[in-house]
DNA sequence: ATGGGTGCAAAGAGTTTGCAACTAC
DNA sequence: GTAGTTGCAAACTCTTTGCACCCAT
């Protein structure tokens, strides 16, 4: 089993890639994983908070720790099993979905985040890059949500 | 003279929008849009931190609190004089271009910002917006500058 | 058995806020 | 004179860290 499979579907979850990297597969790491590729087996965008993770690890083990929770998110990230997503205020959220190339629509009201995928990413002429080694670019919308649109 | 005045060149400065808003001039507040706007006299992109703006202030006016120029900053990013840039992490910088529609280049190393210019800005389709009530786009390229190359 | 991982609590960065004194209008 | 501003300090949110105990390997 390849540890670099990055299919849309398949067994590149969160968990694998934990254990593809070697590390210690403690319970706390394991529901950690697990928040995010249980929404991601039900086909949902998965943009999660830190203390919507602990939420959701702690409904099977009451006792992790917020601590561990973040200590965890970082590992993750660091490994690229996980990206972040740049707020403008309010609590950072991991991105599962690191395979597939995408742009994020955010509302400005409720901080929802989800899923969208443009036909080309903007790109830098060499003369416009100011000498800088430029590594990604991020787009982000922002705008409202049809559930905020209403309220 | 109305107030959404959105010139290149001209006499569009931080200060200018502060009067036109019908705002009390403080001195406080003066040497606070003072910050930016010597520095766009100058040429240059302008993309401060509080703690930049506080230093800048101190300058001419020791005794500014870092609360009145978080509140002025607030108060700035309210009325459409200052763009706020989001960071991926560290403080907040503000950015005194509101003029002309522009992109940002961000050092992942010092957090440096420079203005760059896209020839088309990437837009959503009717499609793809999920219902959202989309206001904005916001291009981020991340990558090192030539002074972080170096080192 | 042992080194990495955990939980707790405390510290940390960045930003906001309550309130009495002050000042631009 | 009076309402809008200020400065201070305390509070706040989000995240990181030090340290003693614990458990996956």
């Amino acid at each position: 089993m390849p540890p670099t499979t990055a299919a849309t579907d398949g067994p590149d979850t969160v968990e694998d890639r934990l254990r593809a990297a070697g590390w210690r597969m403690t319970v706390q790491r394991r529901v950690i994983a697990e928040a995010f590729d249980q929404r991601r087996r039900d086909g949902r965008d998965v943009h999660l908070t830190a203390e919507q993770v602990l939420a959701a690890a702690r409904a099977t083990l009451p006792d992790v720790s917020l601590a561990t929770v973040y200590n965890t998110l970082n590992d993750l990230v660091e490994l690229g099993a996980l990206a972040e997503v740049s707020p403008d205020d309010g609590p950072r959220r991991y991105d599962a979905n690191v395979a597939d190339d995408h742009q994020h629509l955010v509302c400005v009201d409720c901080s929802r985040v989800v899923d969208v995928h443009l036909p080309t990413r903007p790109t830098l002429g060499p003369d416009a890059r100011h000498g800088f080694d430029v590594a990604g670019v991020e787009v982000t919308f922002r705008g409202r949500c049809p559930d905020c649109r209403a309220a």
